[in-house]
RNA sequence: GGCGGCAUAGCCAAGUGGUAAGGCGAAGGUCUGCAAAACCUUUAUUCAUCGGUUCAAAUCCGAUUGCCGCCUCCA
């Protein structure tokens, strides 16, 4: 077994080898939490959720650490603008940790929703506020950093290599254009570690330099470095933080360290609307809750995972439809044998076959997932499969023990690694409907018996109507609940 | 202007040197009192265009066109 990631910073697919043999150490750059989270987020979460349970339901041990951006992060660039956390916190007239609190809250709760696993554990920007100013304060004893009035600057030229994971050299770096010159800075990619409070800012921390607050980067390098030690295995994000904020992490964490920071860059790609990309700016954002209002979990992650994370995902609400449309068939095979394995069927013609094609499946489906994430071709795989084992059960050809076998491989995949395959529900209310269900099929097979069929019509509309589906077969009806 | 990526059927989307997976949609069929579900068949002689390398290319190289992202906060 061999995991190949794309690491972006080679530029290539590489095989993984983990540091510590056995042990996974991932850091994943998480949300600012200032507003609604949105299907950009749902990408980029599905994405580095199922990569960690593929890694641990492979046999590693994974420790997944994702901060939350809770302070510091400004709406310009590095060094001017405003706290975005603070700026949205003075339109709603709140305080700023109401705002984090409130989109915290939202954020973990969709994200749940979603099937996302929670992290080992999440750690807050604003939490780790000594440790980032004892980083500065290294960073500008190592000569890598100065101070101008009450401002920490890191000096981009102390770092040879600035720009080796986005192919940015500094000498190509026009200044001007887009990259405004600020009077204190050196050089104008120099980026700021640490900002002095203007008076009114509510978010501030004494520091070695006054009243301030940390910049954007440094949280990263500091609290990954933390948990993780100061060369770790994986950093995940999404793309378009590859530059600059990935590109300050490492010349941070490298001349902080003297050590390499991570071994593998695996970035996702984004969420387009129409061919255009999704942005708040742009208005065109879908939020995670109004998705789900719309449609299932299971959904919204089939969507985002039929293509592969590296590309870019094209919302359209067809699309996602579609997607749902692809997962009933493999909702019904998960009923379908449940029910064979329930009636605990013995025999079985195609068991020899259908155990063999199982095997065959389920290292299929691993060699998909090894090879850098492969969800569309896992899924390919996954639907195909489904395909054979409807025949198998439309022939009434398999035990009891191959449906659990191949319900097993199912719910693995489907279940516990993508999370397209929904769980089977329990009693969702408090009166079990099952013997009503069962008195109801019974009377209406007497009915079609006396071929009073337009009776038998009424009640299976009318069960339609209050949410429950019945569906007649060659050994009887069953239902489900819409 | 600089850096990077992508172009595969009506739509979504794998495949990265050996002769085009899978899903949605559509059409026909089997089953069925009718439905639903499931299954079967059909739906790209061809992978943006033009050259080149090779016995062999969607896959490698070059050029062209189009689209996208980053270079300012963004998952």
């Amino acid at each position: 077994m061999t995991i190949t990631l794309y690491n972006s910073m080679s530029r290539q697919k590489e095989e993984f080898v983990p540091i510590e043999p056995g042990h996974v150490g991932i850091y994943v750059c998480g949300p600012t939490v200032y507003g609604p989270p949105h299907l950009g987020h749902a990408k980029s979460y599905v994405t580095f959720d199922v990569l960690v349970k593929h890694l641990r339901q492979s046999g590693l041990k994974v420790r997944y650490v994702q901060n939350i951006t809770d302070v510091g992060h400004l709406t310009d660039d590095a060094d001017a603008g405003e706290d975005k956390i603070q700026r949205q916190a003075r339109i709603d007239q709140v305080h700023p940790y109401e705002v984090v609190d409130k989109w915290t809250r939202q954020y973990m709760n969709d994200m749940e929703k979603l099937r996302v696993a929670h992290p080992s554990f999440y750690v807050r920007a604003s939490q780790h506020i000594g440790e980032q100013i004892e980083a500065v304060q290294s960073l500008v004893e190592k000569g890598h950093a100065y101070v101008v009035d009450g401002n920490v600057y890191y000096n981009v030229e102390s770092f040879p290599e600035y720009g080796k994971l986005s192919g940015r050299r500094l000498e190509e770096q026009k200044e001007g254009v887009r990259v405004e010159t600020r009077g204190d800075k050196r050089n104008p990619r120099d980026f700021a570690l640490w900002k002095k409070a203007d008076p009114g800012h509510i978010l501030k921390w004494n520091s070695p330099w006054g009243e301030g607050y940390p910049g954007w980067h440094i949280e990263c390098s500091v609290m990954a470095t933390k948990y993780l030690g100061k060369t770790f295995d994986i950093h995940g994000g999404g793309l378009e933080n590859k530059f600059p904020h990935h590109e300050c992490e490492i010349a941070q964490s490298e001349s902080l360290n003297d050590a390499p920071f991570c071994r593998y860059w695996v970035h996702n790609n984004m969420v387009t609307v129409d061919g255009i990309k999704m942005g708040k700016s742009l208005g065109n954002f879908r939020t995670c809750e109004d998705l789900l209002a719309r449609h299932s979990p299971e959904a919204l992650r089939a969507f985002v995972l039929s293509t592969h994370y590296r590309s870019p995902s094209n919302y359209t609400e067809e699309a996602i439809t579609a997607a749902a449309s692809g997962l009933t068939r493999l909702t019904q095979l998960q009923t379908a044998l449940l029910e064979i394995v329930e009636k605990n069927v013995s025999a079985g013609a195609s068991d020899n076959e259908a155990e063999k094609l199982s095997g065959e499946v389920d290292a299929k489906i691993r060699e998909r997932l090894d090879d850098d994430i492969d969800s569309p071709g896992a899924i390919a795989t996954l639907y195909s499969f489904v395909t054979e084992v409807n025949r198998f059960i439309g022939a009434s050809a398999l035990s009891a023990r191959v449906a659990a076998l191949i319900l097993a491989v199912v719910q693995k995949w489907g279940g516990d690694v993508l999370g397209i395959l929904p769980a089977i529900s329990g009693k969702e209310s408090e009166v079990d409907i099952a013997p009503i269900m069962q008195m109801l099929i019974e009377l209406r097979q007497e009915m079609k018996a006396a071929k009073k069929f337009d009776v038998a019509d009424a009640i299976r509309n009318r069960l339609k109507d209050a949410g429950v589906l019945i569906e007649d077969t060659r050994d009887g009806a069953r239902w489900k609940r819409i």
